[in-house]
DNA sequence: CAACTCACG
DNA sequence: ACGTACGTGAGTTGT
């Protein structure tokens, strides 16, 4: 069998070359602790994963150049003459690739005299002869002329995980001509980057058609006769030796004098210990986290489970003693539509799973998930009661949530994945949906329905395994409180409310629709008049080109890639150039239609006219929420246009209002009671106008009545930058003002209230100690990069340490709010439903008749969530949409 | 898949 | 001197 002798040659150079420079761009960040370059091993390695996994080789060999000097440049001296040297960030790279090697089991090869090219021509030679189905790995297209019907050629493409596999009939239909011709087309058109010449004034075009004609060099000229005369004969017949001396060069040897054999290529596979460490060398913490031992495989294909079954349920439920863990499996992300792939339970060893979720549905199932009193281990509480919401089931008794417990010991690492936070917590048996699953368009269910089972076991006795271990950490951070008295309940309200969903007038949607697509298209038109031409005004590069270069507007910023279009440019532009001010028009009008007409028209559920948005609660660094699909935390409301957005947004039934309630200044209250600063809190005790009253101060100002306007517009924007963290540079570029003049407001600000200066100097210092911040309830940001060297790393995060416990504080204390106000609006049995979360926003929907109820209830609930050293204050508001809810 | 732009707090 | 405001999600273009 063919597949028995499978032989995998790489071009060592030349991948290496590509893999350099794939990762080029972040040549800082790779350098390992010793101050080695990394990028090239790097993308050399995933080069590596990729096609020893494509190919599944049964031999292997990397070819490297000896040397500068080769047969090659002994016939012409200035053969790859031109050539920039390597740069030296790449050349300390080569001795450690072979190390990799070394230890991934693969033989590397060079040969005094000859390149990687003639070695890997050779053995391909040889190894076809002998039977074996050869694949070449390379990123030079040259070597596209050793492709035979048992020989591909994959060369790179776009960085080096990607390869274009070049048969001979790929060959003939990328150039019209057969592998071995493409030797002559080379020495016909010569070879820039190799630097040999060709023939003059012929390039690849007009080779390959006298190839088509004359078949080869030799052909060629041994019928220049019939050519027409013609300057390109006249050419040909001039360089005549230079065509034949360049075929030569061009030509890979096939006969080079190897001293190794077939037998030596055999593929031994990765030693383990050996690529351990070698990623520790290399600082590869990916690779290495990605590194089964053989242990680790061996658990992994070990765990015993058995397939549930609608007869064996009651027994096994009774069987249980103490908590059991439960995963439901659904893989999509969005688990309020996607299919259910199956569930596991469990305890100690005992797995059981299946594919049926109606088995959960079974009454003894359905009781046992629905006990208070039968402590459940999960993964993602507010997946799990929605998916068997969904099922009519009811969930209570959750006692630990892997995905939860390891965001709050950690926010940054982010990922929703099982199997990599096991393994961030340095628990490697269980494998990563990707790895199971696949990804993007391939991600699908195994095949093989053991493989799903077995996946599903490993996830329960992951979450099992790593409870005692995680809740002792929670514990040493203080951090139990916040998980099971705020998060934990936490997760089931959201459920609720992205359950409860918010109703959505689609009639009005369409309404809108139409009038911003005439408007659109009426802009549309002007903006082609003032341009003299048709271009497409959604792509930011040309319409830079229109602009700058043929309307020569001045151009007012750069950005990375080319000219910056953004708001503020053309806000400027506007005094001179109409067409900036309609451009301006038609992003905001085609934003609109894009995001928020078709998108949220898109996300409408058919069964219920509602759109259930899901919360992420794991995100976020600060322990804000987030929401996706849709997004219902962006809704607009700035601009009167987009504010129409929110009469879509009604309540589910006839006759009900909606209600919405939001925290004033959280975050300025918050600082003044973590700074303890006295004048800060006087002006929120005072009840005054927080932005009038930091303008009287910055401003050196006697009374309220010298406020101008536009005083109170920039210390709202100094309030604002004292909550992110401030730096004079910002400032100044938020206000339009000098750096100087910045400064002179902070100095003030800082001047006028001392102990929020206090409090900036304190929290770094706290950060460079400890190497986190906290919030009010103990949520924790790390933040590493304070101690950074690079200063940009390392202002961030000071200006982190600020914000977060600022941000952080504020998304705590309304997360209190909302467990209080679920309690309170079932403990009063009102119909009105909490819906939605914006920050410091809560938005309900309600009869009529309720209304009175929450204008009281709702204030009282958000503000007595925490008790702070300044008040709180709550604004409300109701009406028929969201739209006509005016908070006062 | 990255970059840009823009919606919100 | 360094070169930035804090936290998000989504649509579009273009490599």
């Amino acid at each position: 069998m063919a597949s028995d002798k499978h032989l995998l040659l790489i071009d060592g150079n030349s991948v290496a070359f590509r893999a350099f420079f794939a990762l080029h761009s972040q040549i800082n960040t790779f350098i390992n602790h010793n101050g080695l370059h990394t990028n090239a091993i790097y993308a050399f390695n995933t080069m590596l994963d990729v096609v020893l996994k494509a190919f599944t080789p049964t031999h292997v060999l990397v070819a490297f150049d000896a040397g500068k000097t080769t047969f090659r440049t002994a016939k012409f001296s200035d053969y790859k003459g031109q050539r920039d040297k390597t740069p030296s960030e790449l050349s300390e790279q080569f001795p450690y690739l072979r190390d990799l090697l070394a230890a991934y089991g693969i033989c590397a090869y060079e040969l005094a005299d000859f390149e990687a090219d003639d070695i890997i021509g050779t053995l391909a030679q040889k190894a076809a002869a002998a039977g074996f189905t050869v694949d070449i790995v390379t990123g030079d297209r040259d070597l596209t002329q050793l492709a035979t019907e048992s020989v591909t050629v994959n060369v790179t493409v776009k960085g080096v995980n990607q390869l274009e596999a070049y048969t001979p009939a790929h060959v003939a239909e990328k150039y019209e001509l057969t592998p071995r011709q493409i030797i002559d087309m080379k020495g016909l058109a010569g070879d820039t980057s190799d630097n040999y010449p060709g023939v003059t004034k012929v390039g690849e075009k007009t080779a390959i058609k006298l190839l088509k004609q004359f078949d080869s060099v030799e052909g060629i000229y041994e019928n220049l006769d019939q050519l027409k005369p013609s300057k390109m004969k006249e050419h040909l017949e001039a360089d005549r030796e230079q065509a034949f001396l360049s075929k030569d060069l061009a030509t890979i040897r096939q006969d080079a004098p190897l001293t190794i054999d077939l037998t030596d290529l055999v593929y031994q596979g990765r030693d383990v210990p050996a690529l351990r460490d070698f990623y520790q060398e290399m600082d590869f913490n990916a690779f290495l986290s990605k590194l089964a031992d053989p242990e680790t495989e061996q658990a992994r294909a070990a765990i015993e489970f058995q397939e549930l079954t609608a007869v064996s349920v009651p027994a096994v439920l009774a069987g249980f003693t103490g908590p059991v863990a439960f995963y439901l499996e659904m893989l999509d992300t969005n688990y309020h539509t996607a299919p259910f792939a199956g569930f596991v339970i469990g305890q100690q060893g005992q797995w059981y799973v299946s594919t049926d979720v109606k088995l959960l549905q079974l009454p003894q199932f359905k009781a046992f998930l629905a006990d208070p009193q039968q402590p459940k281990l999960v993964f993602g509480a507010k997946r799990t009661y929605v998916g068997l919401n969904r099922l009519e089931i009811p969930l209570a008794g959750i006692q630990f949530d892997l995905l939860l417990v390891s965001y709050l010991l950690n926010p940054n690492d982010s990922g929703n994945d099982l199997g990599k936070i096991a393994q961030l917590h340095q628990y490697r048996e269980v494998a990563t949906d990707e790895e199971v699953y696949g990804k993007g368009a391939k991600r699908a269910l195994p095949e093989d329905p053991q493989v799903l089972y077995q996946h599903l076991a490993q996830k329960a006795l992951a979450i099992e395994q790593l409870q005692p271990q995680l809740d002792q950490q929670l514990e040493a951070n203080e951090q139990d409180g916040l998980f099971k008295e705020m998060e934990l309940p936490l997760a089931i309200v959201l459920a609720q409310m992205e359950i409860a969903g918010i109703r959505v007038d689609q009639a009005r949607l369409n309404v809108l629709r139409k009038d911003f697509a005439q408007r659109i298209e009426t802009l549309t038109k002007k903006i082609y008049a003032e341009a003299e031409e048709e271009f497409n005004i959604n792509s930011s590069k040309q319409l830079g080109v229109i602009l700058f270069e043929k309307m020569n507007l001045p151009v007012i910023k750069k950005t990375k890639t080319g000219y910056s279009t953004a708001v503020g440019v053309l806000e400027q532009l506007k005094q001179i150039a109409p067409i900036a001010s309609d451009v301006l028009d038609y992003r905001g009008l085609t934003k609109l239609q894009s995001t928020y007409i078709d998108g949220l028209l898109k996300v409408i559920d058919p069964d219920d006219g509602k759109i259930h948005t899901t919360y992420l609660q794991t995100l976020t660094a600060t322990g804000r929420l987030s929401s996706i699909d849709p997004n219902l935390q962006n809704i607009p409301v700035r601009d009167e246009d987009g504010r129409q957005i929110r009469q879509a947004f009604v309540p589910k039934t006839e006759g009900w209002q909606i209600f919405a309630a939001d925290y004033s200044q959280i975050e300025l209250r918050v600082l003044a009671h973590i700074s303890h600063d006295a004048n800060l809190q006087a002006a929120f005790t005072e009840g005054a106008d927080i932005h009038a009253s930091t303008a009287m101060r910055i401003f050196d100002l006697k009374d309220a009545s010298e406020v101008t306007p536009n005083m109170r517009r920039q210390a709202k924007a100094v309030n604002f930058g004292i909550v992110y963290g401030i730096s004079d540079y910002g400032l100044s570029q938020n206000l339009g003002i000098t750096r100087q003049q910045a400064k002179t407001y902070i100095d003030n600000y800082f001047r006028e209230y001392p102990n929020v200066k206090q409090y900036m100097a304190d929290i770094v210092t706290s950060a460079q100690k400890y190497g986190y911040v906290e919030t009010l309830f103990h949520r924790r940001r790390y933040l590493p990069d304070i101690h950074s060297k690079n200063f940009n790393l390392r202002s961030f995060a000071e200006r982190t340490a600020m914000n977060t416990p600022i941000q952080g504080s504020a998304a705590d204390i309304i997360k209190v709010a909302m467990l209080n106000m679920q309690k309170a609006l079932r403990d009063q049995h009102l119909q009105a439903t909490m819906l939605l979360q914006v920050h410091d926003e809560l938005i309900f929907e309600a009869p009529a008749s309720e209304i009175a109820t929450l204008e009281q209830l709702v204030p009282q609930v958000m503000d007595a969530a925490v008790k702070l050293e300044v008040p709180m204050k709550v604004g409300y508001g109701s009406g028929p949409t969201w739209y006509d809810v005016k908070k006062g």
